[in-house]
RNA sequence: GGCCCGUUCGUCUAAGGGCUAGGACACCACCCUUUCACGGUGGUGAUACGGGUUCGAAUCCCGUACGGGCUACCA
C-alpha cells in the first residue's frame, strides 16, 4: 500500500509518497531517501538542506508501509530494439533491483497492422544478451498474465464502457474519410493539425451529438465505432510529479479526445497502459520523454478509473539524440554506428540493421555506456559493473536534458571493458569470431595467452581478428614497403645466422630470444633497432602487434624459423 | 501553428547561493615504447542572451533566443 505522508515545512505542505520500503532501515540510506522525495524539486527550490534533513529525521520516525516495487518495460514488437529502448529497460531493471522489486516485460501488440514476425523473440534475445532479463513476461511467466496485450483484449472494453457510463468517454462513429475531411476542413495556417477535441466533437458523429436511440441502433447493427475519452470541457489543469522533471502541468482544454478503444476492439496504448499498469500492480512507470504530451490523458484515466492515489510514479526519460534530433536507425546507417542492440533483419524488406553485439561490443560495456547516457553517480567513476549500477542507481540522478549519442565514447567504454575483462572470459567470443574468419582454434590455453597479449590493442571484439590472426597463420603478405628501402646483404646474413642460432635454442622464451638476437646483432655490428622492424614484419606481416619476442615465444620455434625463411625469400625477390 | 520538455567545453557530464567552473571522450604536444597500443604529464576548450532577487548566481525568478518532442482508430 502507498503510505502518503503529509509534512508541514515552513508552512508549506508536502505530500510524500513512499515507494517500497520493505525494510525500514533502508531509510537510512540517503540514496533511498532521495527516492522517497516524490516532490523533491519543490523542496529543492524552497527549502534549505537543513530543512531537508529535518524532514529526513521526521520520516525516520514514521513507519512506512511496504509496497513492493514493480516496474515494466512495454515494447511494441514492430522491429529492432534500439539504444533508447535498451536504456529504458536498463533503468527499469536497475531501479527494480536496487529496491528489491520486480521487472516485468509486457508486449504491447495492440496494433495488428504493425505486427512484425520475429520481433518479440528478438527483443528477448537482446535482453538476454544484455543481461537484463525480466522477472515476469510472456516467456518467463508470472502471476499477472497474460503479458501480451493482444491476449488481454477482452479486459479492456469494460473499462472503456465504464468511462462512457460515467460521462468520461463516448462512442464515435466517424469513418476514416470523415476524419480526414474534418482535418482538411479545419486546417488553417494557424492550426495546421486540427485535433478531435472539444472544439470539434460536437460537429462529429458520436454519442454526444446523436440521439440516444440512434446510438443504440448503430451499436445494435454492429456499426464500426471507437471509444474516445472526453476531455473536460472547462479549463482544467492536470498536474503530476515526474520523478525526473518535478511538477509538470497541462491545460486539458488543449488536449484532444484520444481514441481509447479502436474499431477492431483493441485498446490503444492510452487505455491499455493505464489498465495494465493497474492490473499488474505497477508502482513506477518509466518511459521516453516522447510520451510526456500524452501524460495528461493517462493521468485523467487513472483519476477516472482507479484513483490518483493508485497511480504509479512517472518518470519520463530524456531522449537519446542522434546528430539530427531523436536517434533513428537511419542515423546509424548514415554515420556508421550501430543503433540496435543486435542485428535486425526486417522480414519484409530483408534490410539488415547492424547491432552493437555484432559490431563487437561486450554486453557489460553496452549497459555501462547506456547507463552513463543520462545518469551518473555524482563521483568521477565512469566504468561500472552491473552490480555497481544496481547498488548506485537512483532516478533522482537522471538528467532531464536529452543526450546526444557519441560513438567515440561508446567505443572507449568497450575498450575499457575489454582491458578489464580476464583473457579467459573473452575466449569463447574471440574463438567464435576467429572461426567465422576461417581460423579454428583448438588450444584454448594458447588463445588465452594471445588474448592477454593483444587485448589492450582491441577497441571492438572484431579487432581481435587483425590483432591475433598472425598467431595462428603465417602472414600471407608483408608490408614490404616498410622493409625494402633499408634492406641489405648484412641484414640478410644476420637473419640467416639468427635462424641457425634459434635452431639450436633449447630454452624457448622471450628473454633468451631477445638476448641471442642482440648478441648476434652486436657481433655483426648492426643496430638491433634496425633489425626489429624487419623481424616484426616477418612474424606479423605488418607494423603492429605486441613485442616481437613474445610473439616468437608463442608461435614456437619451428614456426618462427619457418616465417623468417619464408620472409627472407619474399624480401629478396 | 499549438502544447510540453530542455539548454555548462565539439560530445557525455560535476558543482543543491560562496576557492581559479571539476572529470571523461575526442583533439594537440611531450614522456615511455627500437612497431602498434597501453600508460604518464601537460594543453586547447563551456555556464545561450537580457533583466531581476542577493553581500554573492552556472545554481532561484521572469523574459527572449535556440534545440528537441508531441500534435493517428502507431507505440
Amino acid at each position: 500500500m502507498w503510505s502518503v505522508i503529509k509534512c508541514k515545512v515552513n508552512d508549506l505542505f508536502f505530500c510524500i509518497n513512499t515507494p517500497c520500503i520493505r525494510r525500514p532501515e533502508l531509510l537510512h540510506d540517503p540514496g533511498c531517501f532521495n527516492q522517497i522525495l516524490h516532490n523533491r524539486h519543490k523542496l529543492q527550490q524552497r527549502e534549505t538542506k537543513a530543512t531537508n534533513m529535518t524532514l529526513y529525521t521526521e520520516l525516520l520516525s514514521l513507519q512506512p508501509m511496504s509496497k513492493r516495487v514493480r516496474v515494466r518495460f512495454a515494447p511494441s514488437p514492430t522491429g529492432g530494439l534500439h539504444l533508447g529502448g535498451v536504456r529504458t529497460v536498463l533503468y527499469n531493471y536497475l531501479f527494480a533491483k536496487h529496491h528489491g522489486g520486480e521487472f516485468i516485460l509486457r508486449i504491447e501488440d495492440t496494433d495488428q497492422s504493425r505486427y512484425v514476425a520475429g520481433a518479440e523473440d528478438y527483443i528477448f534475445k537482446c535482453l538476454k544478451w544484455a543481461g537484463l532479463e525480466p522477472d515476469e513476461s510472456p516467456l518467463h511467466g508470472g502471476q499477472f498474465g497474460p503479458y501480451r496485450q493482444s491476449e488481454r483484449k477482452a479486459t479492456y472494453r469494460q473499462y472503456a464502457e465504464q468511462l462512457i457510463k460515467e460521462g468520461h468517454a463516448y462512442y464515435a462513429f466517424d469513418t476514416p474519410e470523415e476524419l480526414e475531411k474534418m482535418r482538411l476542413d479545419f486546417k488553417t495556417e494557424q492550426n495546421p493539425a486540427p485535433q478531435y477535441d472539444r472544439s470539434v466533437r460536437l460537429q462529429m458523429r458520436n454519442s454526444l451529438t446523436l440521439a440516444a436511440d440512434e446510438v443504440k441502433k448503430l451499436l445494435g447493427e454492429g456499426t464500426r465505432h471507437v471509444i474516445r475519452i472526453k476531455m473536460p470541457d472547462a479549463h482544467e489543469t492536470v498536474t503530476f510529479t515526474d520523478m525526473i522533471r518535478g511538477e509538470v502541468s497541462f491545460d486539458t482544454a488543449v488536449v484532444d479526445d484520444k481514441v481509447l478503444l479502436k474499431a477492431d476492439g483493441m485498446p490503444t496504448y492510452h487505455l491499455a497502459v493505464v489498465v495494465d499498469d493497474h492490473l499488474m500492480k505497477i508502482t513506477h512507470a518509466f518511459r521516453g520523454e516522447e510520451w510526456l504530451p500524452s501524460a495528461p490523458v493517462h493521468v485523467l484515466l487513472w483519476k477516472y478509473l482507479f484513483g490518483l492515489e493508485q497511480m504509479p510514479q512517472w518518470a519520463h526519460l530524456p531522449l537519446i539524440l542522434g546528430p539530427n534530433g531523436k536517434l533513428s536507425k537511419r542515423d546509424g546507417a548514415k554515420y556508421g554506428f550501430p543503433v540496435f542492440a543486435m542485428n535486425w533483419t526486417d522480414p519484409k524488406t530483408n534490410e539488415l540493421t547492424e547491432g552493437f553485439k555484432e559490431k563487437g561490443f561486450l554486453p557489460e560495456a553496452f549497459i555501462n555506456l547506456l547507463a552513463l547516457l543520462g545518469w551518473n553517480d555524482g563521483t568521477e567513476q565512469e566504468v561500472f559493473t552491473k552490480e555497481e549500477l544496481v547498488a548506485k542507481f537512483s532516478m533522482e540522478r537522471v538528467h532531464s536534458g536529452g543526450a546526444k549519442f557519441d560513438y567515440e565514447k561508446a567505443k572507449w567504454f568497450n575498450h575499457e571493458w575489454i582491458k578489464k575483462s580476464g583473457a579467459g572470459s573473452l575466449v569463447p567470443e574471440v574463438k567464435t569470431l576467429l572461426a567465422g574468419k576461417g581460423i579454428n582454434i583448438t588450444d584454448d590455453a594458447l588463445l588465452t595467452k594471445v588474448i592477454e597479449l593483444v587485448k589492450e590493442r582491441c577497441t571492438l571484439l572484431t579487432d581481435f581478428y587483425e590483432q591475433s590472426a598472425f598467431f595462428f597463420a603465417t602472414p600471407a603478405q608483408y608490408d614490404i614497403a616498410a622493409v625494402k628501402p633499408k634492406w641489405n646483404a648484412a641484414k640478410q646474413l644476420f637473419f640467416a645466422e639468427l635462424i641457425r642460432n634459434y635452431e639450436l635454442a633449447t630454452d624457448w622464451n622471450a628473454t633468451v630470444l631477445e638476448n641471442n638476437f642482440k648478441e648476434i646483432a652486436a657481433v655483426n655490428e648492426l643496430k638491433p633497432g634496425e633489425l626489429m622492424l624487419p623481424f616484426r614484419i616477418m612474424l606479423v606481416g605488418g607494423k603492429f602487434g605486441p613485442g616481437v619476442f613474445d610473439i616468437a615465444t608463442l608461435i614456437g620455434k619451428e614456426e618462427t624459423i619457418t616465417r623468417i625463411s619464408k620472409a627472407l625469400a619474399a624480401f629478396n625477390s
